[in-house]
DNA sequence: GGAACTCCATACGCAGCAGTATGGGTTTGA
DNA sequence: TCAAACCCATACTGCTGCGTATGGAGTTCC
């Protein structure tokens, strides 16, 4: 009586990904810095020397959680949005996605906690470039100038920035705006202009 | 020939405050973690002995830090600003002083770096409410409504840091933006109301 | 000119975490 | 069933940084 293709892979081992997720909720919570190795191995109920056969070093470890983001990040993006025909349209879209996201904001922030670290240094470079390169482009189809598209996509994207850095370290100070829409909503018509009169 | 009354006090004895301004140059650059004692002792020529003398522990020395950057903080803002008599006027005067003051932004924008710090949150929090305070009654001269004003003062205080969080993680795509003045021009434009008609 | 005080160097103990070495239990495949 | 591959535990070394203990040089005060 052979047991009928288990083929169950293994009984509670762990695989590279239960760490990957391990270190990027650690990262959202407490910053790169925290991901420390043996305190991890404590938290999933194993050693260091299974870290160890997955992983070659700390380093590792924290690119893998890191491009897992980033994959997560560009992937559907461009392809959601620049289906959207109408730029006013696509550009509030935009927006609100952006500030509705909560779980990729605070994660944002948090990485952004540890922009000294030569790890974490490109992976902001690049996401401030894509997001800006959208917005720049966003605010150039309402037919504004590369300047002034440059400035409030700037604007826009420092407003982003800012409100998660202050939902994760002052969220009380962000509360005592309960209506997060209202909030989203003036900065969206503080930044697109008036509708163009048909012309 | 006695030498007449040198009264140099001491020839080459740091002072508790050097180490103070030490770890607040530290803490712009690298953060609160990154203040270390053994690294400072290195850097100031001295060893541990002297930095045990001055201060009880590490935590010593960062809550001074910290006190010294919130004193400087608190202590013309209100009685520079609150002079000024036209409501539209002063908050563009506060606007353009906050965004100008880079080294104080700069050095909050690191504080928000280690905002998991329990040593770290009372000042963040604290200065939120004060400056958010500031904004909210700034915009209630205007004569918004409390709902309001605290929506407009969410989202300058979040361009204000998200600005300088943006400078400090990624210089590259903020200098994008060769006006500064522009940017906070239009923030300001955006935020404040048109010019009421006279009644 | 000696005692007390100030400021700092030296030398230690201790804890946390990175990384390595090695062996053992379990599963898979022939 | 036996060997190989897989996955992990244990036990180390090494480094960094906190905090302490103690002594010693320079200064001040009497």
């Amino acid at each position: 009586m052979t047991i009928p293709k288990k083929k169950s892979r293994n009984r509670n081992h762990l695989s590279r990904e239960v760490w990957v997720q391990a270190a990027t909720r650690t990262i959202a919570q407490e910053g790169v810095q925290a991901v420390a190795v043996e305190p991890l191995a404590v938290a999933l109920g194993v050693t260091k020397g299974s870290f160890y056969w997955h992983f070659a070093n700390r380093d590792d470890l924290i690119h893998a959680a890191l491009e897992a983001w980033e994959q997560d990040q560009s992937l559907d993006v461009v392809a959601r949005y620049s289906a959207i025909p109408d730029p006013r349209r696509r550009l509030r879209v935009l927006l609100f996605a952006a500030f509705e996201d909560l779980e990729n904001g605070l994660f944002f922030a948090a990485l952004s906690v540890s922009s000294g670290d030569p790890r974490v240094q490109p992976f902001l470079v690049r996401a401030a470039e894509r997001r800006l390169a959208l917005g720049v482009a966003a605010f150039q189809d309402l037919g504004l100038d590369l300047a002034e598209a440059r400035e409030r996509a700037l604007l826009a994207y420092a407003a982003y920035a800012g409100y998660f850095q202050l939902l994760r370290t002052t969220p009380g100070a962000v509360t005592s705006v309960t209506d997060l829409s209202g909030y989203v909503r003036r900065l969206a018509e503080a930044l697109v202009p008036a509708k163009a009169p048909r012309l």
